[in-house]
DNA sequence: ATTGCTGAAGGG
């Protein structure tokens, strides 16, 4: 039982205040339906108040933060791209009647708080349920089939303001004094390419995506450039479901991907989409996970490609920062993909980083699948075997490149060649795993790149950009004398 | 494990 007095839950003299008094929260009985409901209307009351201050941040004239029907998470956070994922999928049923992906739009009511800067708000984990994976088949090709990860969500129904107590967790962003590091906080595990490239764009940015508190709010730009992605993935293979009982199996889809894709070109075909790559580069025990957009396989003579397709609002030419960021984005999977190649990627280094039990029997669904590709492996143990003897049956990537195309005609109007420079990669991967690691400060865009500061989420409460302006002002001021 | 632990990329 509790002992809850009256006194105010959200105590807010200012709407852009909000103090979350997290202390009065007990346990209650369960029984005690009274004291339930006197609690739920209370949360209500308090979600109230916290959209409504929302609504007011997000309409005031400087406010870096958004608003949306969709609830309350870092406007960056993995979050944002299940709901445009969905409505990804449920466009592309119109054009491929193939896809069997369920809806997994949350039809949940607007009310989501997340005041703990929990990551993955309104993302439940698949841990303790059996879930789906969409895995693909290949439609062109006859034999061979390719697959691909997408679990599907559960829909989380839970009342988050109780029950996100329990998991808040202090954060430090950043210490000098060698506390947490940004990698144990909000990667554990392992880094995602994506998570690089955005650090190349702003590394302040990047940081303020995981702590600040924000808002969900769809881009349609970003929209339309998943839906132009999912086209063409569509274009050479299909989607079905696979059954997924445990992380292990999300990874042996995973493993079955890239090995159906490599597989595909053995098998006389051209062309692999959305093709996962993993591994720990440049002997620095960080593991990193991405997704290869595009590889070409050249039949005559057996030579790999790799393209990368940015989508673009505008028929301009990319700024120099974005085509830099392209760059480290193809470098790195091919550093990856390469890796795979030259077997410079141990089950040891998978199993520990991604936490997996290799010699753990994988679940019926996988199985089934792994046995239509004409596998009979029953561990994850065994199907890497299988996997790092195929991909040491191709060679290296030679080719590296990225298309433009323009979003609304779907015409590609650039086509750039990358020069792969691996020493330089070094350099700039090592640099960025000290952000990660705790090593170093943050470091925001430098005065040339302020520019990127007019359309970030977080220029009102940046001080980066604080600092910078400042720092201008007293340049101006000395040039002037 | 008592509790927890990520589809990655999407564009500027």
């Amino acid at each position: 039982m509790t002992t809850q007095t009256d006194n105010e839950a959200v105590k807010s003299n200012d709407p852009h205040d909000i103090n979350f008094n997290t202390e009065q929260f007990q346990l209650i009985d369960d029984d005690d339906d009274e004291l339930l409901s006197h609690y739920i209307s209370k949360i209500e009351e308090i979600t109230e108040k916290c959209i409504s201050a929302i609504n007011t941040v997000g309409t005031s004239e400087d406010a870096g933060l958004a608003v949306t029907n969709a609830g309350l998470v870092s406007s960056h956070s993995a979050t944002s791209s299940s709901s445009t994922c969905c409505k990804s999928r449920s466009e592309a049923e119109s054009t491929s009647p193939l896809i069997k992906g369920e809806n997994r739009c949350s039809t949940n009511p607007p009310s989501s708080i997340d005041h703990s800067n929990k990551k993955t708000a309104g993302r439940p984990g698949s841990k303790d349920s059996t879930d789906t994976a969409c895995k693909q088949v290949s439609s062109d090709q006859t034999g061979m089939a390719s697959s691909k990860v997408g679990q599907t969500d559960k829909t989380d129904t839970s009342s988050s303001v109780v029950s996100t107590n329990k998991t808040e967790r202090p954060r430090v962003i950043i210490d000098q004094t060698g506390s947490i590091s940004p990698l144990e906080d909000f990667r554990p595990g392992y880094l995602w390419v994506s998570d690089l490239t955005k650090q190349h764009w702003c590394e302040q940015q990047l940081l303020y995506s995981f702590t600040v508190p924000g808002v969900l709010v769809e881009d349609p730009v970003m929209t339309k450039g998943s839906n132009l992605h999912l086209q063409r993935e569509l274009a050479v293979h299909d989607v079905v479901k696979v059954d997924i009982t445990s992380s292990e199996d999300i990874w042996a889809v995973k493993m079955l991907n890239l090995l159906n894709s490599v597989q595909a070109f053995l098998n006389g075909s051209p062309l692999a989409r959305e093709v996962p790559i993993f591994g720990a580069p440049f002997q620095e025990d960080v593991f990193v996970v991405g997704l290869i957009d595009e590889l070409r396989f050249d039949l005559e003579t057996y030579a790999i490609g790799l393209s990368e397709l940015k989508t673009r609002l505008s028929r301009t030419k990319p700024s120099k920062s974005q085509e830099k960021q392209h760059r480290l984005q193809v470098m790195l999977y091919r550093k990856l993909f390469d890796d795979l190649v030259k077997g410079n990627v141990t089950k040891d280094v998978i199993a520990r980083h991604l936490r997996l039990k290799l010699t753990k029997e994988l679940g019926e669904g996988v199985q089934g699948e792994l046995g239509k590709s004409g596998l009979s492996c029953k561990t994850l143990d065994s199907l890497l075997d299988v996997v790092f003897g195929r991909m040491a049956a191709v060679t290296c990537i030679v080719e590296t490149s990225v298309e433009y195309v323009h979003q609304e005609s779907g015409q590609s109007f650039l086509h750039q060649d990358v020069v792969y420079d691996e020493e330089e990669l070094k350099k700039l991967y090592r640099h960025y795993l000290g952000f990660w690691r705790g090593q170093r400060a943050v470091e925001g865009v430098d005065i040339e790149d302020a520019w990127k500061c007019q359309r970030c989420d977080y220029k009102s409460v940046c001080e980066w950009r604080e600092v910078k302006a400042a720092e201008c002002a007293r340049k101006n001021k000395l040039g002037r004398r």
